[in-house]
DNA sequence: TTGTACGCGTTATCAG
DNA sequence: CTGATAACGCGTACAA
């Protein structure tokens, strides 16, 4: 492990005109340059970051903390920013809470210790408090997630309106009956957008009934489970609206088992547009998330804090209908 | 941002009491250790991993390299890693080579700057004397991808065994006409599995036939094009080998876009027992590739070579075939 | 153009 | 039990 010190020994000059080499910075001799050059060369030199970030006191690190990295939704949104934080020069520092709160915050503590200059905290499942305690100690980021407090950053999409023109879409097809395969009550994306269920309802009075929304997990298997749920009904919606596409896939494979036909028999909406609704038969009508996007937005407003001179550019973050062959016009 | 020395001056001791009762070491009189801890709380001390990182010249930081993230067998490998990583007090560096050689080799030089205490790489594409060089430098582990070099610690399974049995067991079920959908040729893995449908063949005595070997990506789509690629010929085979889930399902998808039945009018065996091919319908015949334990043995693998008293774990790294509903006896 | 001194925050060593 | 000192590797400020 050659350090500086070795080299100028080795050159017979200071250690400080070995820095200048190699920062390139200042005035050095050509000759003694060249010199230098050759010993680096020689001794396989390489500066120790490390005592670089002490001296500098900051590291060139993010941390990232995602509830799942298997979750192809949180390994988009991390391709995003690690992508542009790459370009700026900054490592992540990559952590999986598995969903749990204490490890959420066990993991984002141990940044405090100054071996990150910022934090990125993706759909996160702690209390508000947190994140004023944590923001108070290091630049953060809250993605996917809307935060009350006007002391933390954060970047969020309201689903409820893109939720809405969904359903508005399947009663411009013509049907009045839809079901709602509504996902777990305890996640707040997944909550706006059966606002959005309920909001497209009531502005085409159509009245609620209870029993067509069907609330379950997050997963294909959920959707299997809503299939059969609606499916013992007597009278059961034309329409369903998943409120992720996971589900919608499960309620379609499901209907394909027991020989129904969609859109023939059933029409279904989802939301996120991850790859393989595009792939299936029919393709998903769904609602387009920009995870990626909102991954690299991520990026630049934590170099921006960082850096006030950075660029952030301009990212759509919107939600928009993907319209493929799901849903039949009944009217 | 205080430090040992603000405490210090605020209980009136030497930073090295402050210490001692940080680290909890030595002796420390029960009233100043008192008195420290309070300041301690009160100035909302941490201490400075990268000073720490310097004096004992360690990071406690693993620098993983994966071609995509996006890819659920790296998001899953990943986890595993980090998994156990986190569990010894690891913290998990990520990047993502987009499946570049030149990016590939851009982070792992920065790893030698001394900001990771090992390396590990998953599928890398670089050349072989690259491992052999950074290995020299720093521990290092490379994951999915058999080296020759026995200076670069490893971990590999050799798919063709599990291949050919995939392959056996449909000659079992009384097929012979056995069509190859059989991914990219320039990766060794992929080759593996190709090398185990030959072995398999020819092992029954059944001849190659050139035209019932289709190569392609390593999509779903590329699955499609295999489907459409069989579809035109006169005499097809009865079944079909994978070289990896995500085509067998391209493949099957396409055939009941066709109006074909699966396992009724082809069988259909894939690799790798992706979450996904449990789910469809028929669910998948397939070969399973344990990418988790793998990831959870590169992380043991490592924290071995940096501390010889680790205990690495039996993982049983074998690929086991996992028998659906894909496969129809015609015998 | 080159070199000296000091500090970044922590810890090991040794003396008191 | 406690404290002074040096060291980890580098870079800034100031001299020479």
């Amino acid at each position: 492990m050659t350090t500086l010190k070795d080299i100028a020994k080795r050159a017979n000059v200071s250690v400080m005109t070995v820095s200048r080499v190699v920062k390139n910075s200042g005035y050095v001799n050509t000759e003694t340059r060249k010199l230098i050059e050759a010993v680096i060369k020689e001794l396989d030199y390489r500066p120790n970051e490390i005592a670089r970030s002490l001296h500098r006191s900051s590291t060139n690190n993010i941390l990232l903390v995602v509830p799942d990295i298997e979750n192809p939704f949180f390994a988009e949104m991390i391709k995003g920013t690690t992508t542009v934080l790459r370009q700026y020069g900054y490592q992540s520092i990559f952590a999986d809470s598995d969903g749990e709160i204490g490890n959420e915050k066990a993991i984002a503590d141990r940044a405090l210790s100054r071996i990150v200059d910022g934090v990125i905290l993706y759909c996160p499942r702690a209390e508000a408090a947190y994140f004023d305690f944590l923001s108070a100690r290091i630049p953060l980021l809250v993605v996917d997630r809307r935060i009350a407090s006007h002391a933390v950053d954060h970047i969020y999409i309201d689903n409820k309106p893109s939720a809405q023109a969904a359903v508005d879409y399947l009663i411009a097809n013509g049907h009045r009956d839809i079901g709602l395969i509504g996902g777990p009550q305890n996640v707040l994306a997944n909550l706006r957008r059966k606002s959005g269920y309920l909001a497209s309802l009531k502005a085409h009075d159509i009245p609620v009934t209870d029993q067509y929304m069907f609330f379950c997990g997050f997963e294909f298997e959920d959707g299997v489970s809503a299939f059969d749920y609606f499916w013992r009904m007597e009278r059961r919606p034309s329409a369903y609206f998943a409120t992720n596409d996971l589900m919608a896939l499960g309620f379609i494979q499901q209907a394909h088992e027991k020989g129904l036909a969609i859109p023939g028999d059933f029409s279904v909406v989802g939301f996120d547009n991850i790859a393989m609704s595009r792939l299936i038969s029919p393709a998903l009508t769904t609602v387009d998330n920009p995870r990626r996007d909102m991954g690299a937005l991520a990026a630049f407003r934590m170099l921006r804090k960082l850096d006030p001179t950075v660029e952030v550019p301009q990212f759509e973050m919107t939600n928009r209908m993907v319209i493929r062959g799901s849903v039949r016009n009944i009217a």
